[in-house]
DNA sequence: CGTCTTGGTAAGTCATGGCTTACGGTAAGT
DNA sequence: ACTTACCGTAAGCCATGACTTACCAAGACG
């Protein structure tokens, strides 16, 4: 599985997309997100594992305590991606309205 | 559930990522999107149903066909969704690193 | 009309994924 | 050294979701 099928997949689930929204506001410890969901800390610490295996967020250790924050190397990853695809979607569009005026009628003949 | 809900949760399927990647070469009936795919016509079926709830895709009747094509709608609303969550993620960034340099020595004291 | 093509839906199966509790392991504080 | 705080992992449960086959509705076409 590709970091982009791993991202994908990662931003599938609700409760990931939120931690992604809470880490904008800098690092913060597991029991820190824990804390801001209805769910157990295991469950979290869970959905970190996902998170960081397809590089959305990285840790880095502080005494007895992790500190989750944002990977910028998936974020900018998954931001090109979307970039890219919408630009050929765009220019899809484009030729399929400048499409050789197939039956194109104003009022009825 | 929210379109974005939907539409994130569209994206964490490979297949449904696929099928929007070959609705960039313009409309296709699902016979011909399932002749891409290693599953059966019914899937795809399923797979095209999800989409078009995410407002991923619009479906448009052509004689006994129905042709597929991508829904300019959600793709813009995950497009600015992800152009906004990384714009902030960078002003976090540019904040950390510009924090009033703490503990920041250069060689060993 | 009858038939063939096209495709949506129902029902059932099976794997996956998100959750919980229980446990273990490391660093800090006394 | 003993205890406490913090957190990752294992094991098990259960809902969800992706797939299949079977069936049915509707337009094209002889």
């Amino acid at each position: 599985m590709t970091y982009q099928d791993a991202s994908f997949a990662a931003l599938g689930d609700p409760t990931r997309r939120q931690i992604l929204l809470l880490l904008r506001d800098g690092p913060a410890p597991v029991g820190t997100i824990a804390g801001r969901f209805p769910v157990s800390r295991p469950a979290i610490s869970q959905h970190l594992k996902v998170l960081k295996d397809a590089q959305l967020v990285v840790v880095r250790p502080a005494g007895t305590r992790r500190l989750y924050e944002l990977d910028p190397r998936g974020l900018a990853a998954l931001r090109a991606f979307f970039e890219q695809f919408w630009n050929e979607a765009l220019l899809a569009f484009k030729a399929e309205v400048e499409r050789p005026t197939r039956a194109r009628r104003r009022r009825t003949p």
